[in-house]
DNA sequence: AGAAATTTAGAATAAATATTCCAAAATCAC
DNA sequence: GTGATTTTGGAATATTTATTCTAAATTTCT
């Protein structure tokens, strides 16, 4: 009873490729269709039978059989193939893991196909879904610095180290916020410099007040955290989303590090101070 | 009897505006209801309740909650908004990654642009040229190891710092060999320790000196570097090599950080002393 | 022009999806 | 700790949306 429908195109490339070859010999109506979709594939994941039909100026139950003509079960299984193409897919890591485990190839070699995947997924989304904007705010306050400030605790100190080299392998003044010896250093924060302020939830209390000392004091925030409710976002300045994909319990960084080379080399270079030695 | 929803957001940014005023305050489910959705906008246009309900990991009554929470009449209502924004930037989207690549330009975004790709090829080289044999071997060197010691200065220290960070989330005892203070830690390695030396070209004498150090001592060693001919490399134990793809004069960490990650979750599942908090 | 085949439109039905409601649980204030 | 208030989860319901079906209209072929 339950036919397969292998024949429905599996891409929408594979779609278009079918409207190509078939597209011109469909009676009116579906013709119709073919061409508004064709116009319009954006909408198609968006709309309903109705919508694109009233769209197309054909009555739904054309639309329906646009669908079905070209292979598909109907016009839910044709969406399906556009909702998915644009849609970044977030595979569940935690469950992928437990599988693993439960199949015994727990093998360290395995566990970083895992991180390796999740990390190149967390690096693409980003690039994608960055605000250009405040990328762009974010790199202009830090080039008119004076001095750039650094504050990053326990997951986020990578990436603040991170900064600190390439600060200072680049020759821009940068100060690293360790809380190394206890000392407090908001004594330094001045007018005219900025801060890169680094957290992710659980946001670290230290990390948030020395920000909003920071930003008392005048200096220029630059907010990189995970989302628009962290303590961070809600400081004046330049905001820069990062959300990486867990692996289980556990969270890469490969992004956040991606976002933090780009910002300080884009720095750099609007300083037009480049430095092209090696790294030690 | 039909109100009017004035008090809705009428763009995405006035949403997240919203969720920057206000979203700290929610309660816990409406919370994640949050972030899920700060985080996968494009999500939204094309999901039901119930699908993001799933990922959000709340009941679909919280999720249509959260929708009336911030003014909207329910999630059909809040879709809208979405949904517009959706077809607005697509298809630029969809190639927008690719577009920045072959531009060229050197705006910050599409540096990232260069970065990211920088970084997904690296990680995909190491997953695929990693050998099996000697990460086992690492990890079983510093699963029975008493304590763990990180070395690695300049572009290595992020690594090692995430690394002391990983291993103390999992109550691993491990020691960050930083430098502060100029302090001589030499005297803390013992017999029956392990240690993870991580130094890429051109090698820091520090961290050639100390791993040689800790090898004379009778401490297994970890070598994470670059090349067969790195000074690490000579040191006898287990060698994991990385190399990463350069942007200009810069080099990404990402694949150096993606085996630091699965050395050390490897490391703390061996040792089967898990604990599955969350990080700060 | 007339018969056969194809295509069409809209109403009827089935399925999926959003929304509401309320009892139970958790949290808060005293 | 006790009562009041908020928050939660799930089942019940309402609404929207997809899909099918059939009679009428159109086209095609001889």
């Amino acid at each position: 009873m339950d036919q397969d429908y292998a024949a429905a195109p599996h891409t929408v490339e594979a779609f278009y490729e079918r409207l190509r070859e078939s597209g011109h010999s469909l009676p009116k109506r579906l013709r119709q269709c073919a061409d508004y979709v064709a116009a319009n594939p954006d909408k198609v994941a968006v709309s309903t039978v109705a919508e694109l039909a009233e769209a197309a100026d054909v009555p739904p139950s054309a639309f329906m059989r646009f669908c079905q003509e070209l292979g598909f079960s109907g016009f839910s299984h044709m969406q399906k193939l556009f909702r998915g193409e644009y849609t970044q897919k977030w595979p569940n890591y935690a469950t992928r893991l437990t599988k693993l485990r439960d199949s015994g190839n727990d093998t360290p070699a395995a566990l970083l196909a895992e991180f390796a995947e999740a990390g190149c997924n967390s690096i693409e989304n980003l690039a994608r879904t960055v605000d250009a904007a405040s990328l762009d705010e974010a790199v202009a306050m830090l080039a008119q610095a004076r001095t750039i400030h650094l504050v990053g605790n326990r997951r986020a100190f990578p990436v603040a180290s991170y900064l600190a080299y390439s600060f200072e392998k680049m020759g821009i003044p940068a100060i690293l916020h360790s809380g190394v010896g206890n000392l407090k250093l908001d004594h330094l924060l001045a007018r005219g410099d900025a801060m890169i302020a680094i957290s992710f939830a659980p946001y670290t209390a230290d990390t948030v007040d020395l920000a909003e000392e920071a930003e008392r004091r005048g200096v220029g925030i630059v907010a990189l955290t995970d989302l628009p409710t962290s303590p961070l976002a809600r400081l004046d300045g330049a905001r820069l989303f990062v959300s990486e994909i867990d692996v289980g319990a556990f969270r890469s960084l490969s992004a956040a590090l991606t976002l933090a080379m780009a910002l300080s080399v884009s720095v750099g270079a609007r300083r037009g101070e480049f430095k092209m030695e090696n790294e030690s």
